[in-house]
DNA sequence: TGTCCACGTCT
DNA sequence: AAGACGTGGAC
């Protein structure tokens, strides 16, 4: 039956994962889920292992400041999972709930997040749909909605054993990582293409239906590096909401939809929903720009996201 | 080069 | 409820 085949792969293929430990840790599942989010596992590892470094509990995460968690956060994208984080840990310091209809309501958890911390940290049967298991069902079932998520969702809970549902639900979505993606999935050494009906088909790279995504529009800009006499550079805050919220960033011209003249380095950046070409001008006039002025070797001490830190680079580099 | 991964959450 | 919200690596 499915559970079974799938658990057996999972007990043998499976990868060490940090965050993959024999005794469950929710505030370790917490963590690594926010910033799987719309991550990749390689790209988490290092920042999720220098959190738990910093602050090995809930409690210590909860006594820290935004721009602490801010900093460490620096060049893992989508800035409000982590300003969600350092609100969220504050309430999970007070009680840490273990029910999926509690975890939504926190920020930062969504009903996915929820039910993967329910089912990995607590053993709950709660069926936690990501975009691997969207795939994996989608081709067993053959499912050809566009948005399938309700039906994965319907699916998931009749296949859900009662027991090692922590164990299901991770071997699930490893077997979306390493099995069955999105390009070539392996599905010659697939434990489940007896029954799955995509593979038996031979139709596994028709789904899942996805939706085609528009063209990307272009934003321009000019941004400053404005070197003080001692060498120090001008950086301001960005606003708390918004595209990389309470971050920091060098000036800049608004962020317009046509192309600014300009004679210093070109940076290129694609952000999730517009490419950003920035015109990099350095100069050691005085300034009407507010801000605080940092020394190159101090920027490792501010949330600097990464297309700042290209524009830095770029801007130095000039000079 | 450009597209996809990347359904995840919030507003 | 559709659009905002980062980044980097695979192909």
């Amino acid at each position: 039956m499915f559970s079974s085949k799938l658990l057996d792969w999972y007990a043998k293929a499976q990868r060490k994962l940090p965050w993959r430990t024999a005794f469950k840790n929710p505030y370790h599942t917490w963590l690594s889920e926010i910033m799987l989010q719309q991550t990749t596992v390689v790209t988490v590892i290092p920042y999720f292992q220098s959190f738990l470094k910093k602050w090995p509990t809930v409690h210590d995460l909860a006594l820290a400041s935004l721009d602490e968690v801010l900093v460490e956060w620096q060049g893992l994208g989508y800035y409000s999972r982590a300003r969600n984080l350092h609100k969220c840990a504050q309430q999970l310091s007070k009680s840490f709930p273990s029910k999926e209809e509690e975890l939504v309501k926190l920020p930062g958890i969504g009903p996915y997040t929820a039910a993967a911390i329910a089912s990995i940290a607590f053993d709950q049967k709660s069926a936690a749909v990501d975009g691997n298991v969207v795939r994996v069902l989608s081709r067993f079932f053959t499912i050809d909605t566009p948005k399938p998520t309700l039906e994965v969702r319907e699916k998931l809970m009749t296949l859900l054993p009662e027991k090692r549902c922590g164990d299901f639900t991770q071997a699930l979505m490893e077997l979306g990582a390493l099995i069955c993606r999105p390009k070539n999935p392996s599905c010659g050494i697939c434990p489940l293409h007896d029954d799955c009906q995509a593979y038996q088909q031979g139709k596994q790279s028709y789904f899942p239906i996805k939706i085609q995504k528009q063209k990307l529009p272009t934003r321009y800009a000019t941004a400053f590096i404005i070197r003080r006499e001692d060498g120090a550079i001008l950086l301001r805050k960005r606003p708390l909401r918004g595209l990389l919220g309470g971050m920091m960033e060098v000036p800049t011209t608004p962020w317009a939809d046509t192309k600014s003249e300009g004679s210093g380095p070109l940076v290129r950046h694609t952000f999730t929903h517009f490419h950003f070409e920035v015109n990099v001008q350095s100069s050691h006039e005085p300034t009407f720009f507010e801000g605080i002025w940092v020394h190159p070797q101090d920027l490792k001490a501010y949330a600097l996201p990464t297309v700042m830190k290209k524009i830095i680079k770029a801007g130095l580099k000039a000079t």
